[in-house]
DNA sequence: AAGCCGGGGAC
DNA sequence: GTCCCAGGCTT
């Protein structure tokens, strides 16, 4: 694979014209705002992530606030984004950053990629918009230019492949304009060369690119053999006390949903039996809520839940794991998706 | 190298 | 329904 010339300048050119300079997070490009921007768009869509953004900038304006900010806090403005692991190192980072590093993010990519969740990728991304140091990308928009415009036929998940690709981004990555090209990279893969119908007539790049030149663009890059996933099954319980609060458990901060508030699950026996031996209790008022499935990237979850109380001369005592909420409070917290989903209708009733 | 980790938009 | 997105971490 040879690189060829001007691709920079045609991107850049390109970019000029037809680039997105109007995101919020290409308003004041500092290495914090790039920073979050970057993190919230990991496997997230432009779309999804503009309002998570805005909210979370005017509660955690620098990284002093989100230093300070207990991670309740920054889980709860993560509630619904997904890949709360993203989340946690975020947070850690910034502690990082505020408690050892005065504040300032490093000047070197290797110095950057030690703080957690920033890979190569989003280290460079950071340093490339905010300080225009010349450091190539490359994410799912970057590998697929690279992929279609060489016709790459073996997969980029192969460590080979995506060695080849790092290179080839960096010799395209020119000595000015390095932020603009970045963000120009990425424009030319979110709206031009798209996974599905690629706009190449009017793509910059078009008359060396080898898959159109193939007649099936699409084709590349090599998708990634599928596979299929499992389903399994889980009950919930809304449990709720005289007060008509509803009682919630801490997920363990690692695994799926860690670290947010959940509802109590039973994969095995009835939720019902699980819990009254758990707490000692007597559950009365048992009716089942309406069935639904939630699908991840690896498996779909069937969760059936329940909406029950405890008897009023029952009680269960709240310690770090467990919690009573009322169902107004609930919807602040960080919360799985499903939970939402499960709670939201019984506010008004 | 492969699995894990969410949610939603596009089709 | 399927695919996959401004990836990184763990095993």
């Amino acid at each position: 694979m040879q690189p060829i010339d001007n691709f920079a300048d045609r991107v850049l050119t390109w970019f000029d014209q037809h680039g997105r300079k109007d995101l919020p997070w290409q308003m004041d490009k500092t290495p914090y705002r790039v920073w979050i921007s970057e993190i919230m768009l990991q496997q997230t869509q432009v779309v999804t992530v503009i309002p998570y953004y805005q909210k979370f900038m005017t509660s955690f304006p620098d990284v002093y606030h989100l230093a300070d900010a207990p991670e309740d806090e920054v889980l709860a403005h993560w509630s619904g984004l997904g890949y709360y692991a993203r989340a946690r190192n975020l947070h850690k980072a910034a502690k990082v950053l505020a408690n050892e590093l005065d504040g300032t993010f490093p000047a070197s990519l290797e110095g950057v990629c030690e703080l957690s969740g920033i890979g190569r990728s989003t280290a460079a991304a950071i340093l490339s918009i905010s300080r225009n140091e010349q450091t190539a990308i490359l994410d799912g928009n970057v590998k697929r230019v690279l992929g279609r415009f060489h016709a790459i036929d073996t997969w980029p998940g192969e460590k080979k492949t995506e060695n080849a690709m790092w290179e080839l981004a960096e010799s395209y990555m020119p000595a000015k304009r390095c932020g603009d090209y970045t963000q120009a990279m990425m424009d030319l893969g979110a709206t031009l060369c798209t996974r599905s119908k690629p706009q190449c007539l009017l793509c910059p790049i078009q008359d060396d690119c080898q898959a159109l030149a193939s007649g099936t663009p699409t084709d590349y890059p090599i998708k990634k053999p599928k596979k299929s996933i499992p389903t399994r099954q889980t009950d919930m319980l809304v449990l709720q006390n005289p007060d008509g609060k509803v009682l919630l458990e801490k997920r363990p901060s690692t695994g799926i949903w860690g670290g947010l508030w959940s509802l109590p699950e039973s994969q095995d026996e009835a939720i019902t039996l699980a819990t009254e031996q758990r707490f000692k209790v007597t559950i009365e008022n048992l009716s089942t809520l309406t069935e639904f499935r939630h699908t991840f990237s690896h498996y779909h979850l069937e969760i059936t839940p329940y909406l029950a109380s405890i008897q009023a001369s029952d009680e269960i005592g709240e310690d770090g794991k467990y919690k009573w909420y009322t169902l107004k409070e609930t919807m602040a917290l960080g919360l799985p998706t499903p939970v939402r989903k499960i709670l939201t209708p019984l506010l008004d009733k």
